[in-house]
DNA sequence: GGCAGAGAGGAAATGGTTTTCGCATGACGG
DNA sequence: CCGTCATGCGAAAACCATTTCCTCTCTGCC
């Protein structure tokens, strides 16, 4: 038991030696049989390629790259938890990094710096070919301290370092999508409720919210944006106020879907019908709030994956000596369902009599 | 432009030969130096250290494993989406792993076979040193078609092949907690609603329901549990159903949060007071279902977090020479809340006079 | 028949680290 | 003063795949 302490190790694997041996030829030409390279008789070829693949050969990635110098590897660091919203980039990215045979080391910091310094140092040992920094919040970050210099692309958060590539959500595109469709089917009492002031997501919202009703003539029901925390409970609330504020209002634009859910509920338990008398959007088109809550919500999707593969494209791009800079953004888009009124098969235009 | 392709290449980073070149010494003495092995002299060991540091020297991963036969890297492949529920197991397993110096690749394969392959087969060529499978549901699944033996770990759905090793949530002992937990509070006429009778979650907690009924001299309000889907429009209806059956039935207990969700506001709008006349309970402990019900949902936490902890353990135990078999379940807990009429601080058993 | 050229495949170097073995130096005891 | 031993460190092999020469053989042509 003591005595081999390996036992369960796999047997050794097969390495190009072996095929080279059993199929009477040199290691050197296996390689070039197995990657179409050199120049190798037709028969040769493929009788090398038949006894690889006899034997289960898989060359090893670590010699590969020990020459190559490249790892076909990719770090991705969530500087929070990764959550509802770093989660969706995460998978965008994992998406478009394997079509491109690139794996994914996931990292998890919690938010701690520690930590987050302790994964930097492994990955480049590992020798990453590249970085992408994600987070649960939109709010920009200090750039990650890298010893060694490798392509970063910051995506969800931005880095407060403008020569860095960050790739961010359009929230003001957002906010305007939703003002014009509401504009656009008839409401002009729009109220907005929304999570804490010190959230770049919901001041950047709130500002684009204004900003699109001003160039529209008209400003927001109850004057100001109502700020609170990104839940079910304070959209109860604040549906309250809003109605207490302005009792003419027809439709609150709420900043997280959350929000709008409870906005839902405190309506029609203080019996307004939605949407034929309030209209109500809300943002992040998290299906379990927006299909589930009573009418089903208008709401914008910011497009996460989207960002995500976008943000493992241009990190590939960097990687092969294209590196970009600044901040992009990614487009979102208006997810129309019954809150605003509008039958959801039907374009965003009222249809021709 | 077209010329330096590689302008933007990071440039050459520091081997263990340049800190060698620098401190006078051989490499050999500079990774004796590093990683405190060998026979030196301490000044020479300071020495090299301090050069190390100075050059940012950072051992080269793949060398270094290609000499080792391990790579301190470990594959975790979702074989659904990863969702709400294999993402817990994922981040538990993350964190111990990391804890273990193990890097993670994250792998979906987005429940295609194909893409499972591409996966499997990726990873061993990167030579790790184990896996770890899950998936979104508790139903059992084929083994993974390994062509090179490795460690394996199933976690949350089990491997159909007995000789594998699973670690999976104990539903059985959650539906058990939950019928203690509604009898202890008083409650005897309990409903089961649940999700679609297809899915092993939905029948082995209504069983284990039933069973536990059974054992306190009970039977299930309504007869039989009510199977739908998993969302809060069945739970509402389920709801309904229930009570028409029933109408003095005096507790809901639901196969997950959503459902759950569902019938507290079923119950809520048809007058029935939650927990007074009718205590509720969840599944899932998911805590935007859970703390946003109205009350909040008394309901069972799976573990899952620690699911994936114990499946990493379980992993790196097999790593090292020490291999499991069989299914393992995880404990889970009931975590009480408003919607069983029992106040958050106190304990399960009822308070002493 | 001899030579040039092309084609096929082998030998060896490369990459970075670890580890084993052995050499050299210095100290100490006889 | 010489032999022995311990100590400190270097040389080289090993890990595995790739790639660059380089050699050998065969064919074709003069």
């Amino acid at each position: 038991m003591t005595v081999t302490p390996r036992e369960g190790a796999r047997a050794r694997v097969v390495t190009i030696h072996d095929v080279a041996a059993r199929a009477g030829v040199s290691p050197g030409t296996v390689s070039k049989a197995i990657n179409g390279r050199g120049r190798l008789r037709p028969e040769t070829r493929e009788r090398v390629v038949a006894v690889a693949r006899e034997l289960g050969f898989q060359p090893n990635a670590a010699a590969r790259s020990l020459h190559s110098g490249r790892t076909y590897t990719v770090g991705l660091i969530t500087t929070d938890n990764i959550g509802r919203f770093s989660l969706p980039v995460l998978l965008g990215a994992e998406d478009a990094l394997g079509a491109g045979q690139i794996s994914v080391f996931l990292c998890d910091t919690r938010g701690d710096k520690i930590r987050e310094q302790h994964y930097v140092r492994s990955l480049l040992e590992r020798r990453i070919d590249g970085l992408i920094v994600t987070g649960r919040r939109t709010d920009p970050r200090p750039p990650l301290k890298l010893p060694t210099p490798v392509p970063v692309v910051y995506a969800l958060g931005p880095s407060t370092d403008p020569q860095d590539i960050s790739l961010v959500p359009d929230d003001a595109e957002g906010a305007r999508l939703v003002v014009e469709h509401l504009l656009a089917t008839g409401r002009r009492r729009i109220a907005h409720l929304t999570g804490p002031a010190h959230h770049l997501a919901a001041t950047v919202r709130a500002e684009h919210t204004v900003r699109a009703l001003a160039e529209a003539g008209a400003q927001l029901s109850g004057g100001r944006p109502h700020h609170g925390s990104w839940t079910e409970a304070w959209g109860r609330q604040a549906a309250l106020i809003a109605l207490h504020a302005d009792p003419a209002v027809d439709a609150m634009f709420c900043g997280n879907d959350q929000i709008a859910r409870g906005a839902a509920d405190a309506l029609r338990e203080s019996g307004r019908l939605v949407p034929q008398e309030v209209a109500l959007v809300g943002y992040d088109n998290w299906d379990v709030m927006a299909e589930a809550s009573r009418p089903t919500l208008t709401t914008v999707d910011m497009g996460l994956t989207e960002l995500g593969r976008a943000a493992a494209l241009t990190l590939m791009e960097a990687i092969d000596g294209e590196p970009s800079q600044g901040v992009r953004t990614v487009p979102c888009r208006l997810v129309v369902r019954d809150s605003t009124g509008v039958p959801s098969a039907a374009p965003l235009r009222s249809p021709a009599p």
